[in-house]
DNA sequence: TGAATGACGTACT
DNA sequence: CAGTACGCCATTC
């Protein structure tokens, strides 16, 4: 039980503070936190975001894509919440991705 | 102990 | 422009 939990705590506040309506790429919050690991890291410490208030599918992929709405236990659940706090979602795609894109470096750097 | 995998991203062909 | 390859490194078998 390797108790990682520092290294995905810091993802985990970082998708925390995103704010209701914007979305992230897990290759801005890996940049943000300059992990070496990219990205990949990012998203796995979302797997273990299961129970840990995340609100994971606030997070997509660099094309806005919803890559991760199959771990939320359905298929349209991430597109649910997403519309839910009024991000609109077509075919799996944030719509006005780029807009909504909440970056970390942005908004919480300095 | 080593190999395989993985919610990604970037670079190259 | 599209497709393929590689990197990055922690977790799992």
């Amino acid at each position: 039980m390797a108790e990682q939990r520092d290294y995905f705590e810091d993802v985990y506040q970082v998708v925390r503070q995103v704010p209701s309506g914007r979305v992230t790429t897990y290759g801005a919050i890996a940049r943000y936190l300059s992990l070496r690991a990219g990205a990949r890291m990012v998203g796995w410490a979302m797997n273990s975001s299961h129970g840990h208030n995340v609100p994971a599918h606030r997070v997509v992929n660099s094309q806005g894509i919803l890559s991760g709405k199959h771990f939320f236990g359905g298929p349209t659940i991430m597109q649910q919440l997403l519309e839910d706090e009024g991000v609109q979602v077509t075919d799996d795609r944030v719509v006005d991705f780029k807009t909504k894109l909440w970056d970390p470096s942005e908004e919480l750097a300095m």
